[in-house]
DNA sequence: CCTCTATGGCGAA
DNA sequence: TCGCCCTAGAGGC
């Protein structure tokens, strides 16, 4: 369930798990077979994500990268080595005999080329995961504030912002005020700034604590003296699947509609519509 | 048991 | 805009 947070912290784990080593790679649930058995016995070289990709490189072959989207239900779990307990559904399993990275319903899983890699990076926006000036973020910012698209669509336009997600985009309007049918041309480069250094400082937090918490000290249950939420997904947030709840800071129900097939949430009170 | 939903993205209309 | 793909967990009966 990952949002880009939750790749570039994959990519991580499995740079610190497996980079430099020699690996077993099988695909219990055989989908994924005939690749796996060709990177059997080879060196993981490293693992990078940019967005929501996952690319995993290996010696060898001309077709050394595999490159995983996780899409909506994905999961890539560590566990110690050991018999799969679930070989029907493991799509790639990674393992130097210590510890095993197994893959679970990802939306792709498939071998590719170093120009296919460059390729499917060249296809992404700027990620607020990558080090500041390799993020892109000056090109995709002359866009945006061009933009007459509502800034709640620009933020999950993967060619635009690669690796928001629908948390991320609810959290950061939010904390911004923003209503999230605004234009990007209605917002002035200094707010478009500000919303990127806020991606760029949340989604980090994310990569390190693999949560989404995005509510200020003030504004945490314990301090508000209400319970904790009960829907959770892994984080304490303002605004994502609260709909009819108080808001956490001027108690107005969360309102919540469908924008592009995907669940939007916002707070009408802290983000009113703005006066042009 | 069943049904629903989900942090995503694609391709058919 | 809709249906569809993949899996797991929650909730209802």
């Amino acid at each position: 369930m990952p949002e880009g947070h939750v790749i570039h912290r994959l990519a991580r784990m499995l740079n610190e798990q497996f980079a430099g080593k020699t690996v077993a790679v099988s695909s219990p649930q055989g989908v994924f077979a005939g690749p796996a058995a060709a990177l059997d016995g080879h060196e993981l070289t490293r693992a990078h994500a940019w967005g929501k990709h996952l690319f995993i490189d290996f010696a060898g072959g001309l077709e050394h990268v595999v490159h995983i989207h996780l899409g909506l239900i994905g999961q890539f779990r560590f566990s110690a080595a050991g018999p799969e307990p679930l070989p029907g559904v493991v799509r790639l399993e990674i393992s130097d005999g210590d510890r095993r990275a197994h893959l679970h319903g990802p939306q792709w899983c498939r071998l590719i080329t170093d120009a296919e890699t460059d390729a499917a990076v060249a296809r992404l926006g700027a990620d607020p995961l990558q080090p500041a000036g390799a993020d892109r973020w000056e090109s995709i910012a002359a866009k945006v504030q061009r933009s007459r698209r509502t800034v709640a669509s620009l933020l999950m336009d993967q060619s635009l912002f690669a690796g928001v997600g629908n948390i991320y985009r609810a959290e950061v309007l939010f904390l911004h005020h923003i209503e999230p049918h605004t234009r990007g041309c209605d917002l002035d480069a200094a707010t478009w700034q500000n919303i990127w250094d806020e991606l760029r400082e949340l989604m980090a937090a994310g990569e390190r604590t693999g949560r989404i918490d995005t509510v200020r000290e003030d504004h945490t249950p314990a301090a508000m003296g209400r319970p904790p939420r009960k829907d959770d997904h892994g984080g304490e947030v303002y605004v994502y699947r609260r709909e009819g709840l108080d808001c956490h800071v001027c108690q107005h129900p969360i309102t919540a509609e469908v924008l592009e097939g995907r669940n939007l949430f916002w707070c009408p009170s802290c983000q009113p519509e703005r006066q042009r």
